[in-house]
DNA sequence: GAAGACATGACAATCATTCTCAGGAGCCGG
DNA sequence: CCGGCTCCTGAGAATGATTGTCATGTCTTC
């Protein structure tokens, strides 16, 4: 089942260039850094280590509403959900003890088994509460 | 704010076709669907209209793993989730005023403002709940 | 019925992600 | 330490969903 896996000096620089990162990056981003921190790791490469990190449950994925995926290592081991700024990025990771009960509740009502669930909550941090619309 | 929007025979026969379906459907799937009807809508025009009436809130939209965006009409007009069965795709949807109420606090407590969030839950309906590991 | 505004459709252009394949680097037994 | 085999890497091509472009069609209003 643990697909067997090497230790490369791309896959350690991947894994260190996202332990430098407080927020979510994506595949893309994080080939940037690595390139201007002087690691040349190919792009297929960071997305096949990112996809078997993710798989192996050593980072966080989200899917983002345009559809790109992006990644985090995140503190908590456990099943978490993120509190995400976003305008800048910066994420809060939280438990929600109740909203499992609960959303296990919800599913059992209706039959449903076998259930996990997708919460990712979106907003302006305190830097950034200002109240313009920019961009978007 | 609303922009302002021409009722078209195209755009009537995307939302006849959203109507008939209970699942959530990709802009293709749609286009195909409407095909298939003898209806021959663009793509391009598919996925405008689908935009559109997102944007409206006439629809509501997903985006799944791989991150394509899906699309469904529901029943309810007010915010709601979704209990998405992963074998055949049949939908609950719910209502959960503690996790709105409850997710606003979290955000607060981070002094983060202007919160959304994305929740839905993923398992297995009665006519699947079958203790086999099929096709993924 | 005519003019103007917005919608449509076919196709090109983007963009993230995946595939392909040749060359390189870990790992294991000797 | 060496050979060999397997897995990994990297560059670029290929894919697939979505968006942009632009000429043409169709509402709406007058």
């Amino acid at each position: 089942m643990t697909t067997k896996q090497r230790t490369t000096k791309q896959r350690t620089a991947i894994l260190e260039a996202l332990a430098e990162q407080e927020d979510f990056r994506s595949a893309q981003q994080l080939h940037d850094d690595l390139r201007s921190a002087g690691q040349a790791v190919g792009l297929a490469t960071v997305y096949r280590n990112l996809q078997a990190l993710a798989a192996g449950g050593q980072v966080d994925v989200l899917v983002t509403d345009d559809g790109e995926s992006i990644y985090r290592q995140c503190a908590e081991e456990a099943h978490h959900h993120h509190l995400v700024c976003r305008e800048c990025g910066s994420t809060v990771e939280f438990q929600a003890p109740e909203l499992e009960e609960w959303t296990r509740a919800i599913a059992a009502a209706h039959g449903f088994t076998d259930v996990h669930h997708t919460m990712e909550v979106f907003g302006l941090c305190p830097e950034h509460e200002a109240g313009e619309a920019p961009s978007r």
